[in-house]
DNA sequence: GTCTATATAGGGATAGAC
DNA sequence: GTCTATCCCTATATAGAC
């Protein structure tokens, strides 16, 4: 019920999605949570979004539109990759930080309902990091790097940075901490990764 | 309807709700599909496991304490760090590859519904890597590995081969890849992996 | 044990008053 | 635009015949 009083009744409706889509996935969601979240009856709901399906994809079209276009601009700057890729680290954690549930809420949805999101991601170019991929193969020839797949490279990097996030319940239950300890945990991961990454790039 | 004649009901259900259950998670599971996987009526599944949440139960239990318990045993034995985490990645992904959907189903029932899965994680020791943990930090010590926290070692290694199956309709999209190329991408990230990680964590 | 038929509840969606 | 009341379908679960 966190109720923004400031925004008119469709923001409410979005926002109020929004967390139950993210907290519950779409089969999990009720149309009646989002209501009682949002602070007016389910009625409105229909009357603003016609249907669960509807409001779900306005939820999907803007949590994704926000996220990713953030994620592949830091990525397709020209400066040095090594730069950017600490910048990177730096940027996606404090917006993970930001969204927790998204990457375990889009990899849910994107595996039980593909067909209803796939479009998404091939027509946005949303995960395109061409730029970066062009980087890390020059870095290669010149002898720089690690000789690899950059695509590989690219994986890995989404997945150190996602994966905390994503199984957060099951690494905090492993690894015996309390939230505070698993804040701390995940700040301290920043460091931590930009030395592991560049570590397992760089040639020795 | 993958009918294997072989098997009790018992076991046939069981199977066809392994099935859904890891395809569409707990919430998108209808009663009927599991029924119909397992080529046998709906009424029989209460006869067997008298609710929903019982078969569901029984199907995340039977899944996890065949899964996590090969994950740690393969790095609680007494060899050489380097060489366990060469012969974890292997038989991991191996495992990985015969029970794809594991990783998101796990992540996702334990986001969704914590309160109905936690026990199965702090009761029964399944990610107590304490072993690995101990030999790493030997290895700070007598100064061959980087100096970092071995519990953030550990969560990168888990990370780094599961991603790539809990994504993969994100990352395939992404990469633009075939079924068969993605396959082909997964069987080359063993070999590129123990390299990576190896280099990430032995000292320069 | 296995089936068909059915009870019961829950959830998405609509009608209609205000 | 916002509400209450309600429709109707779907999904879990049970009853009861065989």
């Amino acid at each position: 019920m966190t109720e923004k009083q400031e925004l008119n009744p469709e923001e409410q409706i979005l926002e109020a999605a929004k967390t139950v889509f993210q907290r519950k996935g779409f089969d999990g969601a009720r149309m009646s949570d989002i209501a009682k979240e949002a602070g007016i009856n389910q009625a409105l709901l229909h009357y603003y979004y016609r249907s669960k399906d509807k409001l779900f994809q306005a939820v999907f079209r803007i949590a994704v539109l926000t996220l990713f276009p953030k994620i592949i601009q830091i990525f397709n700057t020209e400066k040095p990759l090594e730069q950017k890729i600490e910048e990177f680290i730096n940027k996606y954690f404090d917006l993970l930080i930001q969204f927790p549930y998204m990457p375990g809420f889009v990899m849910h949805e994107m595996s039980t309902h593909p067909e209803r999101i796939k479009e998404f991601f091939s027509s946005h170019q949303l995960l395109r990091p061409q730029k970066m991929i062009q980087q890390y193969r020059e870095g290669v020839e010149s002898g720089r790097y690690n000789p690899c797949d950059p695509e590989q490279f690219f994986v890995s990097v989404i997945a150190l940075c996602v994966f905390p996030f994503a199984a957060k319940p099951i690494i905090q239950t492993a690894l015996n901490k309390s939230d505070e300890e698993y804040k701390k945990f995940l700040h301290e991961r920043k460091v931590y990764l930009i030395d592991f990454i560049l570590n397992g790039m760089l040639k020795k």
